[in-house]
DNA sequence: TAAATTTTGCAACATTGTTGCAAAATTACA
DNA sequence: TGTAATTTTGCAACAATGTTGCAAAATTTA
């Protein structure tokens, strides 16, 4: 796990990797990530952070760490966008996000499945497919 | 194809069988998913009907199709939800909407894939799953 | 440390979605 | 067909979500 000292201290260089000034915003931020273990949505970090941050710059910093991939977005039926924190291997031009999205319909968390991988979809003629996403729906292993 | 009597025919038959009154915000709602051959969003309504519809007619009526099976949402990543017409095989208690959906991002539209089959997806030990949703976004048949 | 650059917070605004309620339309039935 | 019961619609008012410009504050550069 390591300590708040070092954790504080392997954002600050995530962010520095990315070319990125180390703010109070983006280190929390990224915490609350690190902490939850699953997607997040714009109102969590209201929720979460105890309203310290501005609505705008919450926006604003989600915006910045997708363009510079440290997060990926995840889809949904409903109107809120849900974010996760990508691994490692992700750059800002070049993903490795090819892992199937969970969401509990017991506890409501969605979740990477890192391990899972998207399998092939075999599309009609004249077809090109870029990119699969997969979302599953069920109940997850703590709510079984 | 059928003309336009023949279409308002079908349209009502298909909302009796619902047990929904025939309104003509009910049908013109109809009409544009019959004509648009894809996935429509809320503000393609007042766009495509010049906007002759109340705003909260809109999401009522919406909402009210999805109750009774005749349109299915589609997953996106961002805000706007996107809406189809289920196939004839739908009731409100059954769907089967077990398709993959198809995004273009050459010309913006997103469409059903009914032949196309959703895979099994093999999840980690723990995990049910209840529906999977599939999203492919590449460059469609009439764009490549 | 001082200057240059980047980020933040505020205000103001735009868009999107929700609720209650009375008027209008549709349906049920004599 | 005409009337009553039911359902749907439109409006107003509101709530929630997302965007933009700009000056102050913080961070980085050197
Ligand atoms: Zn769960
Ligand atoms: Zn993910
Ligand atoms: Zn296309
Ligand atoms: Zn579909």
């Amino acid at each position: 796990m390591g300590n708040k000292q070092q954790i504080t201290e392997r954002i600050a260089a995530l962010l520095k990797d990315s070319k990125l000034s180390v703010t109070e915003t983006r280190t929390k931020i990224l915490e609350l990530f690190m902490k939850s273990n699953g997607a997040l949505e714009h109102s969590d970090f209201e929720k979460l952070a105890g309203k310290s941050f501005d609505r705008v710059t919450v926006y604003r910093t989600l915006q910045t760490f997708l363009d510079k991939g440290i997060i990926h977005k995840i889809p949904t039926t409903d109107t809120s966008v849900r974010y996760a924190v990508c691994k490692s291997e992700c750059t800002e031009h070049h993903h490795h996000d090819h892992h199937v999205h969970f969401k509990c319909e017991a506890c409501g968390h969605t979740i990477c499945l890192d391990e899972t991988n998207i399998p092939e979809i075999q599309l009609p003629k004249g077809f090109a497919a870029n990119n699969v996403e997969v979302v599953v729906s069920g109940v997850c292993k703590s709510c079984k």
